[in-house]
DNA sequence: TTGAAAGCGTTACCAA
DNA sequence: TTGGTAACGCTTTCAA
């Protein structure tokens, strides 16, 4: 672990208060509100070219910065929208998407604001970021928010709420990604490739049950109606974990396997061929996200491309909502879910 | 790509207006200064049993959540940690090092916020930054802030501004991540072990330029007065640049390869294996980030495993600064780098 | 063209 | 034990 050394510090130097507006006005010698139109531009009003000057230079002398939450609070309401930061590692997938979606809802004058609700859960967590006063809030994965917290936050002024994951909350509007199908698609494959012993793993790590359970489902309906067979497969993100699933792969007699996501495919797909399973010809293997990284195994890791929804579209419909907030909830399956066949099934 | 459909939506039903504490008191009979008493637990003032509970009530009733902004700017601080939200994909140790410092902080009693400021640099963004007016930033990678920067921000009421990465501000604490030790060990293991002729690869994607530069230049120092050269590699994160820098691997006449990370390691060492160099006989092959995925490969892949500082030691740093803002800005050294030697090197 | 003043939701001080 | 009131920094209406 790397240290932080711990200083004892020496003491203070300059806490000199910050500037107001109030401070600015009297440096340029104008009022406060002369002050407020000249920074915002504001168009109501005209001000002489030799008062704006002063006005900015003063603001910039003192390093001016106007005040976030007075503004709002004056105001009645701010352009925040707010998001939990995920509290489980993220992918590439998902980070792009923020990424984007940050991007699209900058460009709509929004500003963007990961809550580190950490340890903090359901209710309790609603009501803390209610406290923010966000115009809107998109909360992603499960669980976190119930139909309680959704009425909380509309309450306390939020005029948009948006789940991003797989269940819908009462009174908010979803974008369902419904893991289901990342699951079916994976299924159908596997059986229309004549497979019909079909294990499917599911990640012993927490947090991921969301995901996985679906996806397990998933399979578990593609596959419903038909002579094949599903088993369940806990596997950690480990290699002994994967050695010991591989030293029964003979006595499960499987054909083939989900494995969760391209990760664990890679993981488990190694522990086979290490004990002599053949991929796959013995055992066919398919992952899910689509990774670079699967691309370079050999066999080549057949996978499911999963297809998040555009942060453009995204921040569109918590626009729409914004200005339209006492429209009906929408409801949007946005999960696109293709097999990308390779060479391992 | 996953379209949401555009809805022209029905109207409003509910605009009621958000309660506040007057809202509570008028519904529970008290003034609202005793509202504020109650729902703060105020110490210094004893409430009688019956009025708690009324007040209680009426806040459950009326859903009463205080309101930060007006309780901030009462208080004349927050306990805000603001940090930027990197604008870059992070991998697994970035997100677990975020959550664990989230949590931290939380502990410490601090709100932590990332603030998405995509397409806002420099000093811009120092200024969006401290209209929030946090009691501590935290700026995660390199550039995205200068000195006048620090000089908004802590003018604007930051007791501590830390910074995260390769380089040290003027003011600002800096957990200095020395990247060029990353190289350097690297560069000194590949030394050791008799490889003289060592490539470095460079990705080609924006944005990595101050993490993959620094690692050059370790590798350049580890190397330095010997008589072992360094060639630099660009590629990107494709199949075909891989493969065309194995097409001109004989060429290159390199016997080793220092690939910036695990991921350009096992694309690189795929498309060498491909094209028929032996690895680690005609060539040594080394990454970095000690992934999971790399001990899968065959020869397994030697990395540099990168180790960050603990979030709860960065978060007792900031708490620290922030109780005694005048201490002269700290600097330490805290990424830790060692080498993982396994078969490809 | 500029200034005075009210008010946003809280909390803390001082009276009652 | 409780209530009135001022103040935090800002914007905006109204008046000059």
């Amino acid at each position: 672990m790397v240290q932080i050394p711990k200083t004892p510090a020496p003491s203070s130097s300059t806490p000199r208060s910050v500037p107001t507006s109030a401070d600015v006005a009297r440096l340029a010698g104008v009022s406060r509100a002369t002050v407020s139109y000249v920074l915002n531009n504001t168009s109501a009003v005209r001000i002489s070219e030799p008062t704006r000057r002063r006005v900015h230079e003063a603001a910039k002398e003192l390093g001016y910065v106007p005040h976030a939450a007075a503004r709002s609070l004056r105001a009645g309401h701010s352009r925040m929208v707010l998001m939990p930061a995920p509290s489980f590692p993220v992918g590439p997938l998902y980070s792009q998407f923020i990424s984007e979606l940050q991007w699209a809802l900058g460009r709509l004058d929004y500003t963007v604001v990961q809550y580190g609700s950490v340890g903090v859960h359901g209710d309790e967590a609603a009501r803390a970021w209610a406290e923010l006063r966000p115009v809107a809030v998109l909360v992603p994965g499960p669980g976190s928010l119930g139909p309680q917290g959704v009425t909380v936050l509309k309450r306390s002024g939020a005029r948009a709420v948006v789940t991003l994951g797989p269940d819908s909350v009462d009174g908010a509007h979803a974008l369902l990604m419904d893991h289901e199908a990342v699951g079916h698609c994976a299924g159908s494959h596997l059986f229309d490739r004549g497979r019909r012993r079909i294990g499917v793993v599911v990640p012993e790590e927490d947090g991921l049950e969301s995901f996985s359970l679906p996806r397990l489902e998933g399979v578990r309906r593609a596959l419903h109606g038909t002579d094949a067979t599903v088993t369940e497969l806990p596997l950690a993100y480990e290699e002994e974990s994967a050695a010991r699933l591989a030293a029964r792969w003979r006595a499960l007699d499987l054909d083939a396997v989900f494995a969760y996501n391209d990760e664990y495919a890679m993981l488990l797909m190694r522990a086979l061929q290490d004990g002599g399973v053949r991929v796959p010809e013995d055992t066919a293997v398919i992952g899910a996200d689509d990774l670079m990284l699967g691309r370079l195994l050999r066999p080549r890791l057949s996978t499911v491309h999963i297809e998040l929804p555009s942060g453009r579209d995204l921040a569109e419909l918590v626009d729409r909502a914004v200005r339209n907030p006492g429209a009906a909830p929408e409801t949007h399956k946005v999960l696109g879910a293709t097999v990308v066949h390779r060479d391992s099934s």
